[in-house]
DNA sequence: CTGTTAGCGCATTCAT
DNA sequence: ATGAATGCGCTAACAG
């Protein structure tokens, strides 16, 4: 089936074989409401098939002024938390026909301009942003000149359309879970801070220590970078301070791995010496051992919805937005009953150090 | 800097306001040979930047018959082996001035079919394919219509220019590895066997076993899909045999780690118990408590290659093809010594059970 | 050195 | 019901 076609069938080609005029067969293409006799209809999309003909999306963008891409703007994609994202992205986009433009920033300022630089130049119909520059300078009313055909996943900039998770929330719903699990000397493994989202969430932390009357002790919130080695370290340096933690809440998942590593070369166990809890709830917490509680984000869907708004607002709709979306705990066994909540004969034991 | 500038500025507003010709404009713009005067050139650059003109890549393609764009079809962008060999492919793309157009087929052979009608319809300038599905019958003519600009990362089809590693061998490096620690009794745990990797990955492992005269034990090898509770299953399935293997090679990291919860819940330890060794070389691998063995693939690499033989492709050059690339066995602890290994004493106590 | 012109492939007036 | 002509923004012949 279909002629061993050069490349370059053009409506024209259709149109001679077919024996009519191009405006015809444009016309059968786009099932134009202008009546199209059966007769000729039959020929045209004969001829099609024939030659195994394909519009070029190129000429037809040039004229509509639409490419039916959009750009996606992500800090790195072979980060499994955005790749989740993006794979919500296109699986969205591709439903409603759209194709999808990405740019990795490795959170650098510089490859994000020549991120949405290129992504113009493609003439992408819209952007989606995620992975937000802590206080990037001028990007902003960059992104103004776009705020009819933009979508940011967080919060890069204020006063435009956008998709978001309340981090701070989420941060606090993990402590308010460790307390009641009787925890109260709780540290933090933050991630780097040029990440909003990372912002957020050691923000929420400290209002938790407030809100529950917790003590913030000196070398307890410690700066990592989302890796796994990060982890490693930050709880090194955990374990090398004078009060050791109950507790700990790590800003993603990997630097939680990361740090049990370093947890099990002192011979420490989970949630025995100490209770762990990660976030974005990767499906590797479910099959740790132990068991990792984690606060889920709902990343593909973030995607999925930050797409939908973008198509619509290029459709010259008005979607609600922000879009905010739950987060939820999934309580695991890593934040299970510590050797000092036992029973209450232990009481008192609590720092006796490791036991063997 | 720059005036507000509606997104439709053209070369002909460039034109009109350097009081020249728009081909003395576009001369300028992609330093033409030709030459420009001193002073035209001046008002044009200058021009240019108070439009804040930006070239339509659009129109641009529509002559040249050149997009700068290339297709990337793989099963899973989230998948973060896929996610890796893309960031190859985009970095080295990017460097080149190209773009890349990402379509998921998640192994579904008419999914691939639809990426690639997209991808055309979107006149990519080339293709990179990865993840073959195995035995998909039709797709070989169609794809030997797109030879002269298709690379294929792995074997997907024999006759196009590719970038591979030798998962077979790999294998037979995994099974020697074993032996040369002293197991015999060695299980395999196979991803699914639609991709040609797993099915070399398979064949790899059958080979060895031939080669160090091995016994091939009934119910020794398992089928899986990749996945933590893939192998969570396969696990408990040898777990249930009369006769338990004393070293398991996974087809992937992922499986390998879902494996170790099934471990765990019985109370097996590994090396203590089992030998266990994966495919993949993820990071996780040197953070997992023991740490573990695994065979690297050059994911980033395969993807930097083949985008760069693309590239050469397009450009009508014939860059050497296969180009196969090296796999190594990164050691760690989870080969080491097992408890029927440590002295010549316990010899015969090996399948005793287990010791708590 | 600079400008005029002719398409690239297509959708869309406006005629017929 | 059908077709001829126009132009989207740009580059490349081909004149001056």
């Amino acid at each position: 089936m279909g002629v061993p076609s050069r490349d370059s069938v053009t409506i024209l080609d259709v149109a001679r074989l077919a024996r009519c005029s191009i405006t015809t067969v444009s016309r059968v293409l786009n099932n134009s409401s202008h009546k199209v006799g059966e007769e000729t209809r039959k020929r045209v999309l004969d001829a099609i098939r024939q030659l195994d003909y394909r519009p070029n999306a190129l000429a037809k963008s040039l004229l509509s002024k639409r490419t039916m891409t959009i750009g996606a703007v992500v800090p790195d994609i072979s980060n499994p938390y955005y790749a989740e994202v993006v794979r919500g992205i296109q699986d969205t986009a591709d439903q409603e026909g759209y194709t999808v433009l990405i740019q990795n920033t490795d959170r650098l300022s510089d490859r994000l301009l020549r991120g949405i630089h290129i992504l113009r130049e493609k003439n992408v119909d819209g952007f989606i942003f995620t992975g937000g520059l802590h206080g990037m300078e001028g990007i902003g009313e960059l992104l103004c000149e776009l705020k009819d055909r933009t979508v940011v996943i967080g919060r890069l900039e204020e006063n435009l359309p956008s998709v978001r998770v309340d981090n701070e929330r989420a941060s606090i719903l993990a402590v308010e879970h460790l307390v009641q699990k009787g925890y109260r000397q709780i540290a933090y493994v933050s991630g780097a801070l040029h990440s909003t989202t990372m912002v957020d969430r050691l923000s929420g932390f400290r209002k938790a220590l407030k809100q529950f009357s917790l003590p913030e002790i000196p070398g307890y919130i410690q700066e990592g970078t989302q890796t796994l080695q990060s982890g490693y370290e930050a709880m090194k340096r955990l374990l090398s301070l004078p009060k050791k933690p109950e507790a700990i809440l790590f800003a993603n998942d990997q630097m939680l791995f990361g740090a049990m590593k370093a947890l099990s070369e002192e011979g420490l166990r989970v949630p025995r010496d100490f209770a762990v809890i990660g976030f974005d709830n990767v499906p590797l917490c479910s099959y740790f051992d132990p068991t990792i509680t984690s606060i889920e984000i709902p990343k593909y869907e973030l995607g999925q919805a930050a797409t939908r708004i973008l198509i619509s607002l290029i459709r010259g709709e008005s979607p609600q937005t922000p879009l905010w979306f739950p987060v939820r705990l999934i309580e695991r066994e890593s934040t299970g009953k510590a050797r000092f909540q036992t029973s209450d004969r232990e009481k008192g034991r609590r720092h006796h150090g490791k036991v063997l």
